[in-house]
DNA sequence: TGTTTTTAGATTGTATACAATCTTAGTCTA
DNA sequence: TAGACTAAGATTGTATACAATCTAAAAACA
């Protein structure tokens, strides 16, 4: 049986975590003479690798003129987190509807190890970057919902982690966070929905007000 | 200037509406020779509009097996209507906020159009169709979130017309439908944005409902 | 007869060559 | 000097050829 990953394969997911890091800078161009250079192989498996990039909204293509690292507005920016808070208030939802005990108990050992990272001091940014995103990939597929699993992770987050470096969106605490997070997942041990519901949104709303203000003083500099 | 549409372009757009329809069947394998076979032109090119159709969830490819159809399982159809329930909520809200008296002013228009082709009794099949969508597009457009706009109506949509035909799904008498987009519309006149969404959510849950129903029904059959 | 192995065919993945289109630098003109 | 035009270069779109992999039908074996 061959799993064997294509070539295309590889280099897409090689870019993907390149342009997800800001390596590959929003804008900058790709063309796949250059990847040929970069990764080996002929044009083919590169044409490819930028087509999946496309599919993903990575990249953006024009016809006969190549393509280049999406570049987002602030108000395309603020678009992507609207549909995020409620799709992962949603998620939020249904996890406390859906989640097993012991998955909701595994939940809450992830948030105790964090918080001995945090007291220990250790790690602080660690728990900015991936610990954060545990939490949330974990309740999104608490929702048992194959589809939103896939819109969130698949599609909006890679985006949102591309531009969290760069704004200063989602630059939370981590205490705070940490506490939020606690929150939201008692309200889901109590199996309490709505409530879950309601401070996942607010969780993520703070980092969509940030954007709003930026792009109020950004129409204010005009 | 040059926008030209491009063979793989023609081609991918080709097969989405065949799928769509139904003239091709979920499941059914889709290989490039054939499409070289029926369109013209080289298997590059196909190999393109295949990648494409697979980034709109519309084929499924596995490396060195080919490409299907698309072929879901009531359980993933219902995945989808439940995103499509939380999406479409959210742009009838926004649209009751963001849309211009002119919009509104437009979409009343077409109801009223809408409401004369029912009681003249033609094109009753028209309305379950066309008209359906016009109206749920105009009222996405409404939400003035891009991106919204382009997860339902670009991704969602298509498996949902698709399926539309086979199931039951949406198969709502066109009157009571008429009647339910008027106290939509009445709602976003009023600006009144949570009765909006209320009214969106329940006038899409039926559908889910139903595919509920039909999957309980399977469930009890084994 | 049922199962496994083998082998031939078909299909996809990759490489390379050519044609169509766009981009950019340079030239010309007002 | 600013702007429009032109031509050379680079880049993408397409075509074809070959290699790697999968599929399925036939043969061998228990």
């Amino acid at each position: 049986m061959g799993d064997t990953k294509t070539l295309a394969d590889k280099v897409f997911s090689e870019i993907t975590t390149s342009i997800v890091r800001g390596e590959l800078k929003p804008g900058e161009r790709i063309s796949e003479q250059n990847l040929v250079e970069r990764y080996g192989g002929s044009r083919a498996p590169m044409r490819q690798a930028i087509q999946r990039l496309e599919a993903r909204h990575l990249v953006v293509r024009v016809p006969h003129a190549g393509a280049r690292v999406v570049s987002l507005t602030l108000s395309e920016l603020a678009d992507i987190y609207e549909v995020r808070v409620e799709l992962e208030g949603m998620a939020c939802r249904l996890a406390a509807q859906r989640m097993t005990d012991e998955e909701i108990a595994d939940l809450q050992a992830l948030l105790r190890k964090h918080e001995e990272m945090i007291e220990a001091e250790q790690g602080l940014s660690y728990y900015q970057k991936a610990g954060d995103l545990d939490f949330h990939y974990r309740l999104i597929r608490g929702s048992k919902n194959q589809r939103l699993h896939q819109m969130l992770c698949g599609e909006l987050y890679h985006l949102v982690r591309m531009y969290r470096y760069q704004t200063s969106t989602g630059a939370k605490r981590p205490l705070q966070a940490l506490k939020e997070h606690q929150r939201i997942v008692e309200a889901i041990a109590a199996r309490d929905a709505e409530l879950a519901e309601l401070l996942m949104r607010r969780h993520i709303q703070a980092s969509l007000t940030n954007l709003e203000r930026l792009m109020a003083e950004e129409e204010g500099r005009k």
